[in-house]
DNA sequence: TTGTATGCGTTATCAT
DNA sequence: ATGATAACGCATACAA
């Protein structure tokens, strides 16, 4: 059998009562000790204390010491999919802050589902965790998550939300406006727009900018051009499909998400429309997939890893939470799906 | 008194003392009810203790039950980096399985560092988890985790190691044999082998089926063909370059991951090398890249989201984990990487 | 400088 | 069918 069933001899960890005993002191001094409370604590009692829990094999426990202290060491973070680029760099972000610091991240997956975001955070204030962060973008009705009762909860967003929270934050109106005016200036005219879907905050943010930059260029202003669905490689192609069969002309995409994006190059490779010549794209996330799809594909990058860095770092009070969004810039990658030569 | 009688203006949770008082009944009942041993108490008393429990939205606290119980309704995942493909998609598998169930997953990066690993598990195991699953193969010297006292811990591993724990498993040697044994089929003689780094287990279980497929199929044996690198992209880049600097000559590469496979795309574009004309080329892993690069990349697909699953199953005991390995297959998916017309 | 006693919120044991 | 009480392992106020 495995080597675990063989020791089914009682032998369970030692306690701070142990090292106590063994070191001839008391427990307060043990806890002392293992908490830095050094500096009233001799070295030569320290050394006796750490050499018996040594040998012992001794280890705080940590259930014991939250519930005593009310803190779990531990930062819950949401995300609606690991899966995605944008999300698993963020998540990289927080756990790379949270491991040096000797904290613990549990996350959840939510795919933007009001009954899971909830059930998340029921669950992580169950568990008591330090603080929550909160990846993606909210919907507009948000009240399964106003309802709550947050108080002494710290909560960071990332990406727009509803939420008088500590957020960190992107143009995202400039963002599209960015890549819309990018468009117009190889040329095109008529830009379809694959936004997320209507109720979600980010999408809603975004078409201002895209309206925004239809308006300053003097670009076709058609309601047409708007389409929402998912940030799926298989929304995207469904909603560029949608169009074409519609009879929808384009000379331009405009994708909220690469995934979108890719999913759009897709139909057009199908329908055998040349890009960036007759249809020129941008995306957005700047995914790792990008840079190597064929053509290449142009978007918007972010520095995704530097928002879970800095969340965690809100969280744990290595960084200042003001009222006011924490602001990152972005910078938009060209590649050949914009690049018309001659 | 007890600051725990008085309603101090802070609005702190709700207790089991609380309610019970409210109710009329013991912190036993309230305890029972909401423990599910329900077969013992009246319907009516426990919904007089679910409806006072509801208006003063009582949560029973999961660190004073894990405290008592030694259960935290935890799984520890442990992998090298949640941004890789192969990691992020078994850690959606473990998360669903882990969400439904109740519990709740927290993830560490090792970077496949021996000093991560071995902190990872410490902290894991200090936090009590119920189970960890370690994701990615071990090292040859892997006595930073032999020398840990695991007993009363479930763990399973998910690819090759050598620790005595349940484990889930493709047969490393099969997989790398059937990609040689494709590229031997599509006309190569001389198979450059980038395999990850000489003390992975994985690494050497490939190497295996390697070197048979090599000999089988009667192909150009030579150790110079065996690179050993990392199992990113970069480091694909430099190992291609620098079998090709030292004037290596191959008709064929097999990487053992898609990440490496990419590099080695990179560097033969830049070589103006012809993909798969002159080079034909496999990967492993088929992550979502292999199928949008340009050649797409012929690889090796294992169902990753399904290891995590099973591997989440097994931890909450909702599938047996047997002393023998979980053995899962591999299908070799074909693009143009390998498919030479004409 | 060190120890004693109590509480954190729950579950389990033993009564009734 | 229900309750009183003792753990779970630690941190802290208060003593000494």
């Amino acid at each position: 059998m495995k080597a675990r069933d063989v020791v089914t001899r009682g032998r369970r960890d030692s306690i701070a009562k142990d090292v106590a005993r063994l070191a001839g002191v008391s427990v307060t001094t043990v806890s002392r000790v293992f908490s830095g409370k050094t500096d009233v604590i001799p070295k030569n009692t320290q050394d006796r204390v750490m050499a018996t829990a040594a040998v012992l094999r001794y280890r705080p426990n940590f259930l014991a010491k939250a519930l005593r202290q009310g803190k779990t060491q531990t930062i819950g973070l949401i995300v609606p999919d690991i899966s995605d680029a944008y999300f698993y760099q963020i998540a990289r972000g927080v756990e790379d802050v949270a491991q040096t610091a000797g904290y613990t991240v549990i996350f959840a997956n939510t795919d933007r589902l009001p009954e899971k975001e909830q059930a998340c955070v029921n669950l992580f204030f169950d568990k008591k965790v330090d603080g929550i962060i909160f990846a993606g973008g909210g919907v507009n009705d948000d009240n399964h998550l106003n309802d709550h009762a947050w108080e002494g909860m710290r909560v960071i967003t990332i990406g727009p939300h509803r939420l008088p929270f500590s957020a960190i934050l992107v143009d995202d109106g400039a963002v599209i406006a960015a890549a819309t005016h990018h468009l117009a200036a190889v040329g095109c005219r008529r830009i379809l727009c694959l936004a997320g879907k209507p109720n979600w905050l980010v999408t809603q943010r975004r078409l201002v900018g895209y309206r925004q930059a239809i308006a300053d260029a003097e670009l076709d202003d058609d309601p047409a051009l708007i389409m929402f669905g998912g940030f799926s490689q298989g929304s995207g192609e469904e909603v560029t499909r949608a169009a074409i069969d519609r009879g929808i002309e384009f000379d331009g995409i405009v994708a909220f998400n690469d995934y979108a994006a890719i999913g759009a190059m897709q139909v057009l490779r199908e329908e055998k429309r040349r890009i960036p010549d007759e249809v020129a794209i941008v995306g957005c996330d700047d995914t790792p997939l990008a840079a190597l799809i064929h053509p290449t594909l142009t978007s918007i990058r972010f520095p995704q890893y530097e928002f879970g860095r800095a969340a965690a770092e809100m969280v744990l009070g290595q960084r200042p939470d003001n009222a006011e969004p924490l602001m990152f810039s972005y910078e938009l990658i060209q590649r050949e799906s914009t690049t018309r030569l001659g």
